[in-house]
DNA sequence: TCTGGGGTCCTAGGACCC
DNA sequence: TCTGGGGTCCTAGGACCC
C-alpha cells in the first residue's frame, strides 16, 4: 500500500500494483490558506485561518498550524481565536481562489478529458485511458502534484483507487503533501478497520445512529444486516453505507453535472425585525438570483424563502409556479407571499434566503417575460458594492453583463 | 462555542388520479 | 359504506458536503 519516508509523508512503494486504482481523487491542502500564504509568506510558521473576525462568522479554512490547536473550518470564529488566541485571521479573498483552481484544474485537464470537479479545491480524475501516454496512475499522481506544484506554489494530496470513495479516503489519509495508492484487491482490508465517520455521508446524526447500533467500525456496518441498517438510517441511506462498506461504488467520474438549484442567503450582524429591512434584502437576493440564472441560461418552477430566527430555528416556505422564470420581480413576488405569512405576528430573523429549484433550461421558455431594467438594476448594485471597497471606475457594467457562451443571452423579441 | 453560504439528496405526509 | 394500491406531485424539514 504505502510507508512512510523520513518526512512522514506518504509515498508508493515500487511492488505495488496500481493497474486497478484508475480513479485519482486530488485535494488541494488547505487551499484557501495555502494561497493566502503565497502573498504572505511571513506568516507560514504561524497558525493562520482564513475568514472575517466579525461577530457571527466562522472559519472558512486553517492551516495545519492552527488545525493543531484544535481549529477547523466552519467553526465559529469566536471559538476559534479562543483556542489559538495568536492566530493570523486573514480575510478571504474568493478571485483569487477562483484563479488558482481554474489554473489549477487545467493541468488536471492536461492528463485526462474526465476531469470530475468538486467544489474549488478539488476534482476526481478518470486516468484508465490515460496510462499508456503518462505512465501508471501512481506515476500520473505524481507527475500532476510536481506541476501543481512548480506552477502554483500550492500543494495537493492525492488518493488512487478503483473506486472514486476509496479514492476520496485515501487522499483523505495522505495528507498533507502525500500520494496514497490503494489496488482494488486491497479495498476491503484498507477500509474495514477506518471508523464510520470515514464514510461519504456520515456525520453527527448518523454516526450517533450507529454507535446506537454499537457499530463503530466500516467492517462493522458491512456485517450487520442490511435491513437493520435501513430501518434505523432510512432506506437509502442504509443501502448506501452498506455498499461503501463492501467498497461497491458504482458512481463513475462525470464530468457535466446539472444545476438543481440556485441560490442565496445572509447572516445578519445583528438579528432584524424590521420587516421593511427584511422585503428590500430579499428584492435584492431574488435580482441577483434572476441575474445568476439568466446568465447560466436557466428558468425556474419553484421558489424557496428560508427565514432561521434568533433561536436558530430554520423555516422553509416553497411555492410552485405555473410558469418557469428567471425574473427577480417575479421570483420576488412569489418569495414575498411565504414571507408575509411568516412575518405577519412580528419575527426576529437570523437569516433570510431564497432559492429557485426545478430549474431547467430558458431556451423558448421564459423569455418573454425577460425584462432589460432587471439586468441593469442588478448590475448597479454590483458595481456599486465593489466601487464601495475599490473605488468608483474600478469595474465596467458591461463586463459585469457579458452572457455566457453557452447560451446566447435573454433576447426580448423571442417569443413574442 | 454558538453556530456562513453555496449546494445535493432523502424522507414523510398529504393531495390527487387511475 | 368502507375500503386498496400504485404513481406522481407538492411541501417541509433535515442530514450532509465543501
Amino acid at each position: 500500500m504505502g510507508r512512510q519516508d523520513g518526512s512522514g509523508r506518504q509515498v508508493t512503494t515500487t511492488p505495488v500494483d496500481d493497474s486497478s486504482a484508475t480513479v485519482l481523487h486530488i485535494d488541494l491542502d488547505a487551499f484557501f490558506v495555502s494561497v493566502e500564504l503565497l502573498d504572505h509568506p511571513e506568516y507560514a510558521s504561524q497558525p493562520v485561518v482564513v475568514g472575517h473576525r466579525s461577530g457571527r462568522s466562522v472559519v472558512t479554512a486553517a492551516n495545519y498550524i492552527a488545525r493543531g490547536y484544535g481549529v477547523n473550518s466552519a467553526m465559529p470564529m469566536a471559538l476559534a481565536l479562543r483556542r489559538c488566541p495568536n492566530a493570523v485571521v486573514l480575510e478571504p479573498h474568493m478571485g483569487a481562489y477562483q484563479h488558482y483552481s481554474a489554473k489549477v484544474m487545467a493541468i488536471f485537464d492536461d492528463f485526462t478529458p474526465l476531469v470530475e470537479r468538486l467544489g474549488i479545491d478539488e476534482a476526481f480524475l478518470d486516468v484508465a485511458g490515460a496510462r499508456r501516454l503518462h505512465g501508471s496512475p501512481a506515476v500520473i499522481g505524481e507527475l500532476i502534484r510536481a506541476r501543481v506544484f512548480a506552477e502554483t506554489g500550492l500543494v495537493c494530496s492525492v488518493g488512487a483507487a478503483a473506486t472514486k470513495f476509496v479514492a476520496k479516503l485515501a487522499s483523505g489519509l495522505s495528507k498533507p503533501n502525500g500520494l496514497l495508492v490503494i489496488p482494488a484487491e486491497d479495498t476491503i482490508g484498507f477500509l474495514h478497520p477506518l471508523p464510520v465517520t470515514a464514510l461519504w455521508g456520515v456525520g453527527a446524526a448518523t454516526e450517533e445512529a450507529l454507535t446506537r447500533l454499537g457499530l463503530r467500525t466500516i467492517g462493522d456496518i458491512a456485517k450487520t444486516p442490511l435491513a437493520t441498517l435501513q430501518s434505523r438510517i432510512g432506506e437509502a441511506a442504509g443501502r448506501k453505507l452498506h455498499d461503501l462498506a463492501w467498497g461497491q461504488d458504482p458512481r463513475t467520474v462525470t464530468v457535466e453535472r446539472e444545476e438543481k438549484s440556485v441560490g442565496r442567503e445572509v447572516t445578519f450582524e445583528h438579528d432584524v425585525t424590521d420587516v421593511a429591512r427584511l422585503r428590500s434584502e430579499l428584492l435584492r437576493q431574488c435580482d441577483d438570483v434572476a441575474v445568476r440564472l439568466r446568465r447560466a441560461g436557466l428558468v425556474g418552477r419553484a421558489v424557496s424563502l428560508k427565514l432561521r430566527y434568533t433561536d436558530f430555528s430554520t423555516v422553509t416556505r416553497s411555492r410552485t409556479l405555473a410558469e418557469p422564470t428567471n425574473v427577480g420581480r417575479r421570483i420576488y413576488e412569489e418569495a414575498v407571499v411565504s414571507f408575509e405569512t411568516l412575518a405577519a405576528h412580528g419575527i426576529r430573523v437570523r437569516l433570510i434566503g431564497v432559492r429557485v429549484e426545478q430549474l431547467s433550461d430558458s431556451d423558448g421558455q421564459g423569455l418573454a417575460l425577460w425584462d432589460p431594467d432587471d439586468d441593469w438594476r442588478a448590475a448597479e448594485k454590483a458595481v456599486d458594492s465593489v466601487s464601495d471597497r475599490f473605488g468608483r471606475g474600478a469595474v465596467q457594467p458591461a463586463s459585469l453583463l457579458k452572457p455566457r457562451q453557452s447560451s446566447p443571452g435573454p433576447n426580448p423579441e423571442a417569443g413574442g
